[in-house]
DNA sequence: GATGAATGAGCCTTCATTCAT
DNA sequence: GATGAATGAAGGCTCATTCAT
């Protein structure tokens, strides 16, 4: 029972606490997705998270804490959700193709989530706190894909640089997230996919040649998760 | 003795009202690229270009449609660039290489410029007014590039979808500008351009298999511009 | 054993109590030292007392309330001194002379206290309140210093303006007091006393002349008591 | 014609803008003297200086440095006070009264005044600059109630020690400028002036016995400028 | 046409106070 | 009796915008 009641609603003031904590950052989430980096003030989170003004300073101490934490929850749900995602396949491959699904999936490639990563990235360079708090997950996602094409190009002998087929295809899902955050009509999930598995055959034919529709079911197992 | 004037200095007043504009958006250019988005105020434009506090509401009414018709001056340079470089070459293939030679070229892909473009695009969801100032533009860009694929495709007789070849491409491209906004240091030029030709080698082995390094003499020729 | 268990540590709830509310005022003197009466905060006093945030208001319902026990503290330990000090010599002289001794006594006149006395003081003119915990005392206390001074006067035959002189030496003491906040540096405790000294030598000579020294032996047993 | 303009109001806007910053010092004083140090607020400040609130942080930047311009005004003119009044007289004797009328002289030592010496003074030990602002200032003063004190030593023959001697008289008048910020109701010029004379008189009887009457007629033509 | 002093709305932040636990 | 999360009012400060000079 005393489970059950922690699984469904926090009970000790610690937990609240916490509880209030993570309310503060999807508001600021979903503020930011709105209205802007530039336009996010205090006074709309906490409007949105039914709290009073001053809790945000007196939680996070100032609106740049808050930030940072933000920035940081998305990463840390980022990086658990491509670990957690290569973490079940056996081969290469399939652990590739995992991650793409991963990448693409609504629940973290979704309209919100992507106009606040390039609300950060928009801010990135003028305030170096947001890299320090992304590089290291970013480098871990980079060795990772890295690896990845380092293994099929292995198996495959394929005559290629690996380092540059990686970046190549990180680059790819970057620019297809910028094109969900910036024409958003002419976004599909499955087209991104698409794209990027053709890049895939093309320089990994023995691996991923018909494997174009391979994600599509498992796609349509999962559900858009926009507000 | 027209053509001197207008060279060395502006006289008329028409000239010197443009020339004022012109320094102003450069200037914002330069705050945005400084000090972000958010950090950006019209005092630090008016100072850096050596003007009055108020010159700035007088040229552009306000605060917005100054950075309305800085995005615009971003979006007209990088559209000149790709035109005046597509226009060159006779061939598909040479057009596209001229493509990405331009879309690397120091003049639109530097620390600055591109910092601002991602400052832009991180607001861009919020203010429906960049969007439509750049949309046409990328559009165009979009189209011009999938053009060009499909003639290569058709050319080479290559199995493949000329729309998601292309599309591959200006996410690749995209990404890479990512890579040198967030990590600098590990961005090279070269290396960019190799990763794209890699990507195009693979997709169109017949007409850039091999082409990886022509563009490394032209790109010679050029002058980093960064300041 | 009631005597002892008073002596060790308060166990009663009472006597609890009391012990808290003399913790908070120790710390409220010691904020208001440190960072001035404006900045003076009740989470740095419930900080520096060791206590939660809300325990203030319980003790003292506001802060104001507790500025004010803090000042009457301060002003009842002062009246305690000075009473004291007056309680034991026989003479009117020796009675000024304990009186100066205490108000110069480290206990009293150190840097802390001091600062909390200007503190208050700077503050009066605008909070009534805060005069009329001290006025009662004040005037006692000119009171004392006149009453002494004219039997002084009486004894000598001075032909001198008791009051003028009661005046005269009290404000000579604040303006000594106000040195040592000023400037501490060149603040010394013999040297108060002796300008004092000097003064009271100049109107009853017959009395103080050659007593500019009276006060050294009893000073030298006084220890520093400042932080 | 042209001098006249500039004797009776400002013109240019360099002379406007100086007006300004005068008229919020001004402002400053009276609010600090009605409501006290902790309770000045620029708000308050703009309101009584009719201007808008925004301007203070124009012309100052912050409310500090409004602070420590006000101070700094307050000292140039008490300096500025005594400097003229010393300058006059022939004598050192003279000069030491002219210093005392000066320093009880309604312009400088009035309610008003008095009460934001004290309260910087209560601020003064958590804010050393402050201090920086007021301290050569009063090094300058003591050093000249110093010498005078030592002139008249001379002259006289005292077997004094000038120093403490000009301490005590010091001192005195800081007493007694207490006195009327605490006590107003109780404090009259004459009788100030008296209580110092009536020291003078005693060190240096033969340069200042008789002279407690010499400022009355002096004082009485000056006026109370007191709001 | 250009300047910069002045305006005022809106933001972040602090802090005394309350109250459920 | 004690705790500390939460509240909300108020303050300092920034900054786009205006307008007299």
């Amino acid at each position: 029972m005393d489970q059950a009641r922690k699984a469904s609603a926090p009970v000790t003031r610690v937990e609240k606490k916490q509880a209030t904590r993570q309310q503060l950052i999807a508001a600021t989430i979903e503020v930011i997705a709105a209205d802007g980096f530039a336009d996010m003030t205090l006074a709309k989170v906490s409007q949105r998270a039914r709290v009073s003004r001053g809790l945000v300073n007196f939680h996070f101490t100032s609106k740049e804490q808050l930030l940072v934490e933000t920035l940081r929850s998305l990463t840390e749900e980022y990086r658990d959700a491509w670990r957690k995602a290569v973490a079940k396949p056996k081969t290469a491959r399939d652990k590739l193709l995992a991650l793409l699904r991963a990448d693409f999936s609504p629940k973290v490639c979704n309209r919100k989530k992507i106009a606040v990563w390039y609300a950060f990235w928009g801010e990135a360079k003028s305030r170096p706190t947001y890299l320090d708090v992304c590089a290291p997950a970013d480098a871990a996602f980079a060795d990772m894909v890295e690896r990845l094409c380092g293994e099929v190009a292995e198996e495959g002998g394929y005559p290629i640089d690996a380092a540059l087929a990686a970046r190549g295809l990180r680059c790819m899902t970057d620019g297809l997230w910028l094109e969900l955050h910036m024409t958003p009509q002419s976004f599909r999930r499955d087209v991104a996919m698409r794209t990027c598995l053709q890049y895939l055959a093309a320089i990994f034919p023995k691996h991923f040649l018909g494997s174009e529709f391979d994600h599509l079911t498992a796609a349509a197992l999962e559900t858009e998760a926009e507000a």
